[in-house]
DNA sequence: AACAAGACCTGCATGC
DNA sequence: TGCATGCAGGTCTTGT
């Protein structure tokens, strides 16, 4: 499911129903994520008020109060699922939380590509998950010189530079094209070749796409939902994605066979051959 | 070092 | 209807 704008909406929802509350149950149901769940979580959570929930790239961060943080990330399928009345646990739903307010958050994810997991406050940015991560997109230091220099050098094309999370955390496979799309690059370029009028006009498209999905409540294909069950809607605003043969957006490629899709590092890529140099 | 490919796991759509 | 196949929003590991 889940890049920037769909982590980013669960963000919101979750801190508007979790900031100030106290965590009064914890229930790991399966461990086996893709790092195990920590053995010792309820005791970890049970009696902490959240204080904050924030992001860093594709992870969640739930900020407690006596100077732990969860990390949680979504994987390909994970959701975060808020209810007043719980229903019965299903199998992919793999930890629990109680609030004081009576609150359940369910961290669901069939495919189990998603993991919690707790860490110190104060050593975020020295965590393992997050370390080595990139530009944040849609922070002020995100700009045009910016992602040139984070480009700098790299041979590989920029579809999979955008992806790499180390480079620009947060995009994945639907913005990327997507961002490509509304900066009129073609997926194939090389990442080192770009210039700086291209990397602005690039960094512009990114914020641009990203701000929009957000305001979209994030892109439902399958998996994404709102923590209160509400589907996202940007996809119905895709100008490639997912789209191979149709026309895009404001152009007549339509008459030339469409929007192209073709498969890059193992995972498909979508363009208009016409409008993305 | 940088990059490409494979692996992880489940569910769903498609086609026979 | 049942079964096989391919594909999916991510990222880690391995090998070149």
């Amino acid at each position: 499911m889940p890049e920037l704008p769909e982590v980013e909406t669960v963000r919101r929802a979750l801190a508007a129903r979790l900031v100030g509350r106290r965590l009064t149950s914890a229930a790991a149901r399966r461990g086996d994520l893709r790092t195990a769940l920590p053995r010792d979580l309820a005791a970890r959570l049970v009696g902490r008020t959240v204080t904050e929930v924030g992001r860093r790239a594709k992870y969640l961060l739930i900020g407690l109060d006596d100077g732990a943080t969860v990390i949680a990330h979504l994987g390909m399928s994970g959701r975060m699922l808020l209810y007043r009345d719980p229903p019965p646990p299903g199998a992919h739903d793999h930890v629990i939380l109680g609030t004081a307010d009576g609150t359940h958050v369910y961290f669901n994810d069939a495919r189990r590509f998603g993991l919690l997991t707790i860490a110190d406050s104060k050593r975020l940015a020295r965590h393992p998950l997050l370390k080595d991560l990139g530009l944040e997109p849609l922070a002020a230091g995100f700009t045009g010189a910016t992602l040139a220099a984070a480009l700098a050098g790299r041979k590989t094309a920029i579809k999979a530079a955008l992806l790499d999370q180390a480079t620009v955390a947060g995009i994945g496979n639907i913005y990327a094209c997507e961002a490509l799309f509304g900066a009129r690059i073609s997926p194939r370029r090389q990442a080192g070749k770009l210039g700086p009028a291209r990397c602005a006009k690039l960094a512009r498209a990114i914020k641009d796409v990203l701000v929009r999905a957000i305001a979209a409540g994030g892109a439902t294909l399958r998996d994404h939902r709102q923590p209160d069950g509400a589907l996202g809607y940007f996809q119905h605003d895709f100008a490639v994605y997912g789209r191979a043969g149709l026309p895009c957006p404001g152009c007549d490629c339509g008459d030339a066979g469409g929007i192209r899709r073709i498969v890059q590092g193992a995972r498909a890529t979508f363009y208009c051959p016409r409008r993305q140099r």
